[in-house]
DNA sequence: GCACACAAATGAAATGTTTCAAGACGGATT
DNA sequence: AATCCGTCTTGAAACATTTCATTTGTGTGC
């Protein structure tokens, strides 16, 4: 029960037991190297003793700046997000830094919050994935001097760095894979179509049946409300109404996806045997699904990691005449069960 | 492109610019009521001009705390947790304070280190499931004077607060489903047994036995080696192996649920048709599966919720005379498609 | 015109660190 | 003995805010 009583110890309380001046006992925490070991052994065993612990606050204060980098995404749910708030976190880690990381809900309002909060902090730098398209919150942002990165999102004008993954190329592989299945038209079930991801990747579907001499009107497009379980449950519930039924569909993310492939199942159409199902992002329920779920994966955890990574190296050291990077990853896809051995459309 | 070149502006500054002494800027700030509105009004337009944000870190020092809850959670990608997170935000975000989620992935190393973090910022207070059962890394994180709240733990002796959830009466929920169901045989699929939990929804599901006359040999236990959804897939595989097959599963948790649903799948076993299945939690992704999946429900979201708002009552202005209060939740028995209508077992 | 009350504004102290120019100490070189 | 050098150590300044005991200013009642 130490310190219950009586006020907090500082350095100065360490110093003055160590018998020792407080800009040393500062070098024995922050330099050691500085310090004759017999002083810096006097002083660690005080420090241990006295169970002192560093004020951060004191530090930042000093320092001007926090370290602490922010991540703000659109959906703390979204798994996908997850991966990428451990890729950023193990980056900040090495680099000695904490990860505080926030849910814009897709808010706009949430997300000017936030970014206020940021700046009362002082964060080292933000990484986000903006919910505001228009850019305005992150435009007042740009006034306090902290950098930001882009997650997911490529920025067009070079004024940030960004880590993206080519959504168009993976639209691309999710087309060819199908087309390669021998199915001749895909339902392609997307969110909100303001949502860049959305039109890239029915961009890139669009290319692949380009490639293959298919008409743009081989595509169905359906558009969910949101870009979710129950969203696509609803869309999945719309897309048996079509007829004839269609045999290929390609979800712009597994949520979707999951939902999709729950509405197919309670009306007894088998996947992949009747309808063959292409999610995005291969989040790990996607592959947990009862039918494992074919899946575009993007790299979440190193596009976490890599966007860390230029955020640091923009606000490191030697970081005078830093150039903002486009980081631009690559998809992959993952073959499943769920467009396995489809039966040919006509 | 406002303080770009320069030091962050201070209150200082807007003093200045406003004629008035940094006191009542401050002021302004911080207790407008007692500031003439003339004065006032200058004063906030000279802040608005000049782009001026309050630094946390200086405030935080005054204070001798910051604004601050921690909450370390064992697993970020399982939505229960994400769920938590969600309660403990609003709460916090009521009373004007931030959260700082952390994953200690239930290693004690993370937690140790985590918990040093938290001691450095001088949290409010930290919210937390440890990964520590023996509690050792706890006991030393309590002389720095931050209080703490368990979250889905019982804490035996009464010196902190704690928010949990009846386990043994989930158990028993769906014990006494599956029995209702007509099966006389359960086979309980749970994670490591040093957690509590999975020692308490056991020893519900034997209560549930008891009550309806069924020996304790008619439960086969396997265990886990994680709470996820590849370790869920192993044991059923293993669950398969069982002869005569088992026709009902209780699993410790969703995850480990949507494994064995997957097992049983792949291998053609017709859920509930000839294995019911029931899961805990009630995560999204148990009601979005394929065969939507009976569960019991854990209200997350309340837990963080309650939790936080412990937190905050402890640390609140009146709070000589803080009581440690242990809150327990009741879980609650969702039916969905994997125990409808099961073949009732000799 | 004086005392009094009240509101509003002031300015200095305090918070706990880090940093850095300057000082102290010993030993080696002249 | 004086000088120099290198290694350790020191002490004060700086960081941006909040708080609070004072001061200033203004009107009111006598």
């Amino acid at each position: 029960m130490v310190g219950v009583v009586g006020r907090m110890v500082g350095i100065k309380d360490v110093a003055r037991q160590a018998g020792v001046s407080v800009g040393t006992v500062s070098n024995v925490i922050n330099r050691p190297e500085m310090v004759a070991e017999t002083t810096r052994d006097r002083v660690q065993a005080v420090i241990e003793r006295l169970g002192y612990v560093r004020q951060e606050s004191a530090r930042q204060l000093r320092a001007g700046r926090s370290r602490i980098i922010a991540l703000l995404v659109l959906d703390m749910a979204n798994p996908f997000f997850v991966e990428v708030a451990r890729g950023a976190e193990r980056a900040a880690r090495e680099a000695g830094l904490g990860v505080m990381v926030c849910n814009s809900a897709q808010s706009l309002e949430e997300e000017a919050d936030y970014l206020g909060l940021f700046a009362e902090h002082r964060v080292r730098g933000v990484l986000v994935t903006p919910a505001d398209v228009t850019g305005t919150n992150l435009e007042g942002f740009r006034r306090h001097d902290i950098p930001f990165v882009f997650v997911d999102r490529e920025v067009p004008s070079g004024d940030a760095c960004s880590v993206s993954v080519d959504d168009v190329e993976g639209g691309t592989l999710a087309g060819r894979h199908l087309i390669a299945q021998g199915h001749r038209s895909v339902v392609y079930v997307s969110g909100p179509m303001q949502l860049p991801q959305c039109q890239d990747r029915r961009a890139g579907l669009l290319a692949a049946f380009a490639e293959e001499g298919l008409p743009a009107e081989a595509m169905v497009h359906i558009e969910a409300e949101r870009l979710d379980v129950a969203s696509g449950r609803d869309a999945g519930a719309r897309l048996l109404g079509i007829s004839p039924r269609p045999t290929a569909v390609f979800c712009a993310n597994d949520l979707l996806a999951l939902g999709v492939l729950q509405a197919l199942f309670a009306a007894g159409v088998s996947v992949p045997g009747e309808v063959a199902l292409v999610g995005y992002d291969d989040i790990e329920f996607a592959a947990a699904a009862a039918v494992p779920l074919t899946s575009v994966r993007q790299p979440a955890f190193r596009m976490g990691r890599a966007a860390a990574e230029l955020l640091i190296e923009e606000t490191g050291e030697g970081a005078d005449g830093h150039q903002h990077r486009r980081i631009v990853l690559q998809p992959e896809l993952v073959v499943r069960d769920s467009t396995f051995a489809p039966r040919p459309a006509g």
